[in-house]
DNA sequence: AATGAATGAGCATTCATTCAT
DNA sequence: CATGAATGAATGCTCATTCAT
């Protein structure tokens, strides 16, 4: 191993390391009551190292959320090969996201709750992943209706968003909920599935 | 009229303008970039009076909160009286919910947006008039359940969140596209409650 | 004394010490390791109170000038009254600006050494009270060619400029040997301005 | 040329550049403003460099002085070569300390200017080649004195300042009047002279 | 000698909240 | 009831300086 690649190495091990403290601390504390220092302590940093790897504090919730997007979506890829049906798809769809959240708490608090503290979160940023990551459930329902599978009159870009907020929903309840869990993740999957995929009418079965 | 229940009415009066004025700066501003003194300003009072009405900026926010549920609520009631059909009231809920917001552009923004950046709001607060706004969808359910319209399987505590969470997202997405709107409300309900009754599969049509 | 006035001479009051004690800690600390804290201690009010009165520290630093300069201009003026041989004139000029800086000495810290520590008052500022203060120089000047006492060949304006960078160098050579003084201001005043009226050769006497 | 003798001048060679690097910086962006990282990077060498050949920032701004004011010394004791008439010599000086400032416009905005942000400038440092810069001139009074042609009752010291305060004043004001000159430095050079050669008086033409 | 990543001290300023009038 | 002047807590960020390589 180089010079250099130990730098490199070195480098992206301590942005890491201060991503995964920034997500503890924001996960305990909140985004707002967050102290710089308390970041940096964790992280076994200096507070000024923080701001060579991070433009500021709001920066490094943006890049919470890009970081862990991107592995949150290696995995929902990873979880959909070879899965061929648009029900199967969506069912794996679910259950993935929900399961994501249950293996990361601290990850889950800093998505459910503390990136939506953020003005700049709210209203300014473009959440290219987000997209991203719901575009993947509406090419599955495209996919569907192109196969037939799903009814043509569902307008995917709505169903999409409406998919994904019963998802939100049921997250934040869940992870806000901390004490008494009223339901699991896998229950709540697997009801939304049904709704989408059957409806609550029972006029059709 | 009484001197004593002049001052009373005049008393809920002033109360009101406060909480109009809030809404429509922390709609504007943000609830963290909303100064106590431009609300004050807004409402025609001294900022101390402000803390003759409400404990503290929090409250405030949490009092639009509550204030507007019971109108939405009322609201919610009215229109749903009359109708039967568990497919029709639910139409009705998604309607009368989304047609609210679109008449109340700065509520919407408070309710969708603002809210959720009170720490109180998301960790400690116990919402009861939105959970009472959702147990009116819960009966709903139930109601079809007992009648037979409505599938046994279905939980209707994770549907009423599912429905919910949908409803919520499409207006946050509403609301934050501010310029460019890429779909209506009206058409956003229906699709809604079409995807909820009937669901997206095309195998029972 | 109405109610109004009384808070306004208790406003006015408060400005003031705020002025007096931000005089005194600049002087004693320099402007920039001065804290807003010291300051507001030795005015007896809490640190914000100091923002209702100033836009920030160094527009504090800047009213210290402005106010100050109103007194000096006001001696002057006093000073000069009555007064009407333009060399008469220049020697109570000299004296009377000596003189100030000998009776508050903080003051004379401030202005010889602080003021030009900030860097908006060298670059962007335009101390409309100085040019004034030198104004009152130049027209002696101007009067004193009218009336044939003075050369018609001094330029006005650059001999104001070295007048008063002369009486301005002693004053701060006189500042900053605060332990050893070499020289009296009063000693200083007379040599400026024997030199200014007769020159320093020899061949005309 | 030994080995050690190119390494010295390549020394030499980069703590020149660096000093020049400063002056640039400085001058442009203000003294306090400036960073040390600008400096480095103009200079092209690493920012721990410049600390290889300066205690620190403000040992940076002072050795600026020390330098510039050999090479000003060196400039007078040249121009002054030869010229023995008392009244000569004071213009010489005169001209030679503006036609510097005005070779050298980022050397002049620093000596007037920014070295005066230096709180151990004006508190604590001894500027020795200032006051040797400055004797030069008390040695032509008192020259003048011996041989006649100047009046004994000035004293060297207080007139040195005296001079020197006048054209520092006048070399700030050409130097902050950046756009709109109002005059030449060789018209104020002239002036300067002529009234400390002869005062302002009428009287003695 | 040179580098440049890491350090950490240091403080002006805002604004929700209070309370004397 | 209403006012609004006064309070004071609370911290993100910069950048000169260091030192391991």
């Amino acid at each position: 191993m180089t010079s250099s690649s130990t730098k490199r190495s070195s480098r992206a091990e301590k942005r890491d390391r201060i991503i995964d403290a920034a997500t503890e601390v924001f996960a305990q504390k909140g985004f707002h009551s967050a102290r710089i220092s308390d970041i940096a302590r964790l992280a076994g940093v200096a507070d000024g190292t923080i701001y060579l790897y991070f433009k500021n504090k709001e920066d490094l919730l943006l890049s919470i959320f890009e970081e862990k997007m991107d592995v949150l979506l290696g995995e929902l890829y990873e979880a959909l090969d070879g899965v061929t049906d648009p029900m199967d798809q969506m069912r794996v769809y679910a259950r993935q996201h929900f399961s994501h959240l249950e293996r990361y708490p601290a990850l889950a608090q800093v998505f459910q709750v503390e990136l939506r503290q953020s003005h700049k979160f709210i209203h300014d940023y473009r959440p290219e992943k987000l997209w991203q990551y719901l575009a993947v459930f509406g090419e599955i329902i495209r996919a569907g209706q192109q196969s037939g599978a799903i009814r043509p009159d569902v307008d995917p870009f709505l169903a999409q968003w409406a998919f994904f907020g019963a998802l939100d929903e049921l997250a934040i309840q869940w992870v806000v909920s901390r004490k008494r869990k009223r339901f699991t993740l896998e229950q709540a999957a697997d009801q939304i599935v049904s709704i989408f995929l059957c409806g609550i009418s029972n006029q059709n079965t």
